[in-house]
DNA sequence: GAGCACTGC
């Protein structure tokens, strides 16, 4: 008689079968990798004209293998992995290098990749010879005569391959069905695709580990199958980039089909989708921007907006427009996943659709919070770290949360001193810093493993949350601190404020001690503080975004009554109606607040509308090359230079040797970019002028696309030639005139035209120099931060300004200013 | 002479 199994029976059998799930998924994932790189490289070498983004993606796929073998190598090496292709001797190669000593080394890769060679060696260049041979032994060498008898009977080695690789792929799509059935979702399946007949839209609440973004497709489509049909597809959305991939990769896969084919993804510069596919990940801002062609949605039976919770500000208008949209295509079905408890606000904004509750399957996580409140969290993280470091018995890597880069520098500094100071009475101790504006090389390091015996502790910012997943970590810190960025509408002034985080952002972190087993959370405030003081999800990014961009992408799909759209939570009145004036006075938009025809222009680009406009205007100016240029480069200006402390000067000589006089920082981006594409995009002479290849090849991706949509929208290209600068400052003015500012009689500060606030130049600015101050300028960013600021500059004539918008200046007012003539047009007197 | 969280089209 066997008993009952008790509640902690039950909780071993599901920790036993998650470590199996986890197990089982990431053998495919590897083999999977493994088999994609293999024909990466091939094409490689037969492929001459692979582009430099193909080239890159191979080279980051070999190295994201080479982390991942040989995180495994430090395993005890009999129980690696074994590839679903694999024969025997295949598994032995893997093996064999645990037994050579560290002389012979060759990576598992290399070993694999030399046995890949030479079977295909074998295969291309002796396979006559050896059919021959093979006849000939298996006539007159008794040995083999006699392996071949008790073989039983004959079988083509060809053909053996290629059972043998039916059989893994057979054993490979039964994994897959027993992962796939073992997910808590495969429970609710029925009953979501009942759900799915009576109701259009449905709201589903699960949470992680349910497996909801790579079944819910799966599902609808096999809802769609048995309704019968002729075209098909559903899109699903994501908030990021990554996630649209991989999951489209898991999803292939469980689907037994090519990535791009009946499964395949979108995000921006890059389209793996055939006129086959029927499930569709991809980006939330790239199905808002469909919209634009395709009103309706026609291509689409179903939408699914993934991870609603998190309220981007593409996802929380695209269900505005689906809200709308639904009205007119009854066919059309919604679903919307969220993974936590504000369900009940979306359901009741869609008309109190049924909600549908999936439970998660993660591990427990034990919350701990302060007893009383902490007066710094820098310092009480720290000292939580170390408590946890020297007490705990239990391995497993530390994970603390913090709002910026200085904060994260300060605390691994201060941890790197006081495990000096301990020295060898406690474990090694290594500490990695993880920040978005941290080159990629560094960024690598969080995923090295652990010492042997020793712990690692990783200090993030809020990227840790979301973006980026390091297994292993059993302990979180939570600073419960983050940066927000706030937009004010009625200065203009963008603002990073640490503010408290959400109660639904707290759990989201806790989560990031559970991957891989069993984990605590130790929150550095109050549980009092924790109901009480914290706010139950996080301002969504509508009411804190500049509002401009979106409301002409909304203009341009047909929505014209912008203040009674119907938002989940509606931006305030202000912050619509500045984004309004703005578009006006670009020219967007005419007196009755319709579209014009530059404002239709304007709104197939994906940028700014001051810097759309900017390029528009080049086409006037003749220097479209250069605008582009410098747009692209606008965008990535904050994450492009890169000085190591003790390389500071080196750095700042370097930028400024970009820099010409009158140009601003402007024209030193384009000569950046114009060096940097002389040097054929060589990350050597990125590295050697203290500039990020990263930002510098977003930023050639960026320009790749502007150019061609500028193609479609009838702009021509022209070009003025990088040392010819008045054109181009012109064409910028015609964009940022309401970012004008002018000197103050202190010679310090600048007034801002529009509003008449106070500013200063950042240090930033290659136009901080006492001897390059200009007198009247634009800048194409305005920040509060300890003082108010404005950085990307460039000289201008005040004449430009009215040139630009006549309706907006007048001579009379300017000369107010101090206008005049026989002034030195762009700067005081120079200091020699 | 300051300091910038994170996404996305």
């Amino acid at each position: 008689m066997s008993k009952r199994p008790g509640p902690e029976d039950i909780d071993s059998i599901r920790l036993r079968s998650r470590e199996e799930y986890l197990e089982k998924r990431s053998e495919l994932k590897l083999a999977e990798l493994r088999r994609q790189v293999q024909e990466e490289q091939e094409e490689e070498r037969s492929n001459p004209h692979l582009s430099q983004r193909e080239l890159r993606e191979f080279a980051r796929n070999r190295e994201t293998l080479r982390l991942a073998e040989s995180r495994l190598a430090i395993d005890d090496g009999l129980d690696g992995y074994v590839l679903p292709d694999a024969d025997g001797s295949k598994l032995e190669t893997l093996n064999k290098r645990k037994k050579k000593d560290v002389s012979t080394y060759k990576s598992e890769v290399q070993l694999w990749e030399d046995e890949v060679t030479a079977r295909a060696k074998v295969a291309q260049i002796h396979r006559p010879d050896r059919l021959q041979q093979d006849d000939y032994e298996f006539v007159f060498d008794p040995t083999q005569a006699l392996n071949f008898v008790s073989a039983g009977e004959w079988v083509d080695p060809d053909k053996q391959r290629l059972q043998e690789q039916l059989d893994a792929a057979e054993k490979k799509a039964k994994s897959i069905q027993e992962v796939r059935t073992s997910l808590p979702i495969y429970q609710y399946k029925e009953q979501f695709l009942d759900a799915l007949a009576d109701h259009q839209v449905l709201i589903v609440c699960a949470e992680t580990g349910s497996g909801k973004t790579t079944q819910l497709p799966q599902y609808l489509l096999d809802y769609f199958n048995k309704e019968g049909g002729t075209s098909l597809r559903i899109a699903c959305t994501q908030p990021r980039r990554v996630a649209a991939m991989s999951v489209a990769q898991r999803v292939s896969e469980e689907m037994g089909c090519r990535l791009g084919q009946e499964v395949g993804y979108s995000i921006r510069f890059e389209d793996k989708t055939s006129p086959n596919t029927k499930i569709q990940f991809l980006t939330d801002g790239l199905l808002l921007r469909q919209f634009l062609n395709d009103p309706t949605l026609s291509g689409y039976n179903a939408i699914i907006i993934d991870e609603a919770h998190e309220r981007t500000l593409a996802t929380d208008i695209l269900m505005g427009m689906i809200k709308d949209v639904g009205k007119y295509r009854t066919d059309l079905k919604i679903i919307i996943s969220s993974a936590t408890l504000d369900a009940q606000k979306f359901s009741q904004f869609y008309n109190d659709s049924p909600i549908l509750m999936i439970p998660g399957r993660s591990y427990p996580i034990t919350i701990y919070y302060s007893q009383n409140p902490e007066a710094s969290y820098l310092s009480a993280a720290i000292t939580t770290v170390l408590q946890i470091h020297c007490s705990m018995k239990d391995p497993g890597d530390i994970l603390v949360f913090l709002t910026g880069q200085d904060e994260i520098e300060a605390g691994k500094q201060s941890i790197e001193e006081t495990v000096r100071k301990l020295g060898s009475k406690i474990p090694e101790l290594v500490v990695c810093p993880i920040y978005s504006a941290l080159p990629q090389e560094e960024q690598g390091k969080i995923f090295l493993p652990a010492p042997p015996g020793g712990r690692k502790v990783i200090l993030a910012t809020n990227i840790a949350e979301t973006s980026l997943t390091v297994d292993g970590v059993r302990f979180v810190i939570d600073s419960g601190y983050s940066k927000e960025n706030v937009y004010n509408p009625s200065t203009g002034l963008e603002q990073l404020v640490v503010t408290p985080i959400s109660r639904a952002s707290s759990s989201q972190r806790a989560g990031r001690a559970g991957r891989t087993g069993p984990g605590s959370c130790f929150r550095l405030w109050t549980r009092w503080s924790h109901f009480n003081e914290l706010e139950e999800s996080t301002t969504p990014e509508i009411q804190r975004a500049n509002l401009s961009s979106t409301l002409l992408l909304l203009k341009s799909i047909g929505i014209n009554d912008l203040l009674n759209f119907d938002f989940m939570d509606p931006p305030s009145a202000t912050a619509i109606a500045k984004a309004l004036e703005e578009l006006y006075s670009l020219g967007a938009l005419d007196s009755t607040g319709s579209l014009t025809r530059v404002g239709r222009q304007m709104s197939e680009l994906p940028i700014d509308p001051k810097l759309s406009k900017t390029i528009i205007l080049a086409d006037t100016h003749q220097c479209l090359e250069e605008i582009l240029t410098i747009v692209a480069m606008l965008g990535e200006s904050s994450a492009l230079f890169f000085a190591p402390k003790d390389k500071r000067l080196h750095a700042e000589a370097a930028k400024r040797r970009f820099y010409t006089r009158g140009g601003g920082d402007h024209v030193a981006y384009l000569k950046i970019f114009n060096s940097w594409s002389e040097a054929e995009y060589d990350p050597l002479w990125a590295k050697e002028n203290y500039l990020q290849q990263k930002a510098l090849t977003r930023a050639r991706d960026v320009r790749e696309q502007l150019q061609k949509l500028c193609e479609r929208i009838g702009i021509t290209p022209s070009s003025c030639g990088d040392s010819n600068y008045i054109p181009i400052v012109k064409a910028l003015v015609a964009g940022y005139f309401s970012n004008a500012a002018r000197l103050n009689r202190d010679g310090k500060s600048h007034t801002v035209l529009r509003n008449g606030l106070s500013v200063r130049i950042h240090p930033s600015s290659m136009c901080h120099e006492p001897t390059e101050v200009p007198k009247w300028c634009i800048f194409s960013e305005l920040r509060l931060t300890s003082q108010e600021f404005i950085a990307n500059i460039v000289d201008i004539d005040p004449q430009w300004l009215i040139d630009a918008a006549p309706y907006a200046f007048k001579k009379a007012d300017l000369e107010k200013f101090g206008i005049d003539k026989k002034m030195p047009k762009t700067r005081p007197a120079q200091a020699k």
